[in-house]
DNA sequence: CCCCCCCC
């Protein structure tokens, strides 16, 4: 029985710059094996080995056909035809990338006894069995003849659409998804979902400017950057909403921390790279996924959601001083309601808070705002969110219908922050608890909070373990409007170095050094004065004047520890003897909500079962 | 090559 593979096509790829042209080539797999690299989307990346019944060679999936892998129709002595495909050399190592296959009815085994090409190349060339390596690219070769067009991925005939006007072979059409850096020729048709002001910067290195876009067809999204002539080149181009040819950029590795844009990979536009509109309107629109304002408790502080409202007021412009870069800012607060009866604070800020105008209560459409617990629950704008004033979509039709009709006279219900986490109306607020995030001890470190420059908030119950008896307090200024500066013992009286002035006898305050556990580890904490006061129930004045005059003052720290209550944490990055360290001060505490941070654990348990 | 997303 003759061999149904394309004898020689591994020998061609191996030859060849660029693709065959015009070749679906019919190859057995070898091999199927997950890679250390993951594809776009954080997906698994495959490679195969494949072969042509003389030779193999090595091959990867894009990771749209993943699903192959997963449901064994691609798996070891299979058969297939590869649809679409490109080739390209990794590390000097030819690499097929498979954006397209069928499978093939075949028996299950293996065909022939197919030899490594790259070795027989190493050794000298001299070792292949086969034809000599010499054939040329675009030419007839083994047993198949195939003149179809190369097609990529979703392309189909469209795959040299990408080639724009003519000019440089600027590779087939890929879909977002099977874009990787492993691979430069390729063209993508997608949409513009979002784009950014220019930003101006300077550094050490220079001055420049960069703006960005998210691109997005039916596999995926990608975000986009230019800097400087890019900027000058395409700025202006690039329209939101509008569809595009883009080819012969750059792809890196994205940096997930910025953006909340779902892919591994980011595009740079570079001095050679071509974009051209596209009047192809099937790239799918933006896609949302809203949640409903009364729903905004379920979400986690810091998570970015779509959301859809009417915008009920309209705050005035405001001016806020950052306090990370002392820079200002302007600001603009907006109240959204829904159909819901709830309404939630939404904060704008620089040049979208200058712009925005909406005095006729639109319905507006956001997607990728930032969830925070200031109120209970408000939103912001992040630079990767965008915005959409009376989109055409029924979720708008619906809120404006609703709003018109009955919504406008409906008394809304506010996120208070009495809210804790969702758990609504819990009475966490008891003790006018901020709420943060509630997390345990382990967590706290874990997550490395109070490592950044920044300081970190969070929420903590926990039993107090050891209360430091030795220094509880410090002589502090007994100037009435409140100084609380350390004063210096003189002998006629206690010196206030800030006020300038002395006084007979100090007030002592708190600076309470305190173990603190869960069932995840422990810290030390400081909680100074009026935390301390609340902790102890007695002010440190009067437990200096106890053991002042002799009296136990134990049983005061006794009845102290094993205390369980909610602490709410600060923690910040300090240097002790010069090596940095996390210090944690109680800035609030209070009586543990029992029953709210249950309802915050029973919501954290029916996530994890979704 | 940016990468800040702030405030109360």
């Amino acid at each position: 029985m003759s061999s149904p593979l394309s004898a020689g096509f591994c020998e061609l790829v191996f030859n060849s710059a660029e693709a065959p042209e015009g070749v679906t080539p019919i190859l057995q797999v070898l091999s199927v094996k997950k890679i250390n690299a993951p594809g776009a989307a954080g997906q698994d990346r495959y490679r195969l080995i494949l072969s042509d019944g003389k030779h193999f060679i090595q091959a990867m999936i894009a990771t749209q056909l993943n699903h192959l892998v997963d449901s064994k129709e691609l798996d070891k002595n299979v058969i297939i035809k590869l649809t679409g495909y490109v080739t390209n050399a990794v590390q000097g190592r030819k690499l097929v990338i498979i954006l397209n296959l069928e499978t093939v009815q075949w028996n299950g085994e293996k065909i022939g006894n197919p030899t490594n090409l790259e070795q027989q190349q190493s050794a000298g060339g001299g070792a292949s069995t086969s034809a000599p390596a010499q054939a040329a690219p675009k030419q007839e070769v083994g047993g198949f003849q195939a003149r179809q067009q190369l097609t990529a991925g979703r392309g189909g005939p469209q795959a040299k659409a990408g080639g724009v006007k003519g000019k440089q072979d600027v590779g087939p059409l890929y879909p977002i998804e099977g874009l990787s850096p492993y691979q430069n020729k390729w063209t993508i048709k997608a949409r513009v979902t979002q784009k950014s002001d220019i930003k101006h910067y300077s550094n050490q290195r220079g001055e420049g400017k960069l703006f960005s876009v998210t691109f997005m067809d039916e596999t995926g999204e990608i975000r986009a950057t230019g800097f400087n002539e890019a900027v000058d080149n395409f700025y202006n181009m690039l329209e939101e909403g509008k569809v595009f040819f883009v080819s012969r950029a750059r792809i890196n590795i994205a940096k997930k921390q910025f953006n909340n844009v779902n892919n591994e990979y980011e595009i740079m536009f570079e001095n050679q790279t071509e974009i051209s509109p596209c009047d192809d309107d099937s790239v799918p629109q933006v896609k949302y996924n809203f949640k409903g304002i009364d729903a905004l408790g379920e979400t986690q502080k810091d998570e970015l959601c779509d959301v859809i409202g009417v915008v009920r007021e309209v705050g005035e412009i405001g001016s806020v001083t950052s306090k990370a870069t002392n820079k200002p800012f302007a600001k603009r607060d907006i109240q959204l309601v829904d159909s819901s009866g709830h309404s939630v604070r939404l904060t704008l800020w620089g040049k979208q808070a200058e712009t925005f105008q909406a005095d006729d209560q639109p319905v507006i459409a956001f997607k990728g705002v930032k969830v925070g617990d200031f109120g209970g629950r408000s939103l912001s704008m992040f630079s990767s969110a965008t915005m959409s004033v009376n989109p055409d979509i029924p979720e708008a039709h619906q809120l404006r219908g609703w709003f018109d009709a009955e919504g406008r006279n409906t008394q809304f219900q506010q996120y208070t922050n009495a809210m804790n986490n969702g758990a609504a109306g819990a009475g966490a607020a008891a003790g006018g608890v901020r709420p943060s995030e509630l997390k345990t001890i382990g967590e706290a470190k874990d997550e490395g909070l109070g490592m950044s420059d920044k300081p970190d908030f969070f929420t903590t119950s926990a039993t107090i373990a050891f209360v430091k008896q030795e220094t509880f307090s410090y002589p502090a200024c007994a100037n009435p409007e409140g100084c609380n500066k350390k004063v210096v013992d003189t002998n006629d009286g206690y010196l206030c170095e800030k006020c300038d002035r002395k006084w007979d006898a100090p007030i002592h305050r708190y600076i309470l050094s305190m173990n603190v556990m869960d069932h995840t580890g422990s810290f030390w904490i400081t909680a100074f004065n009026d935390q301390a006061e609340q902790i102890m129930e007695i002010s440190a004045n009067e437990l200096n004047k106890l053991k002042e005059t002799g009296e136990d003052i134990n049983t005061h720290f006794q009845k102290t520890t094993g205390k369980t209550l909610t602490f709410q944490m600060l923690a910040k990055q300090d240097s002790f003897n010069d090596q940095p360290r996390v210090r944690y001060t109680c800035r609030k505490v209070s009586a543990p909500d029992y029953v709210g941070d249950s309802a915050h654990l029973s919501q954290l348990i029916s996530q994890m079962s979704v």
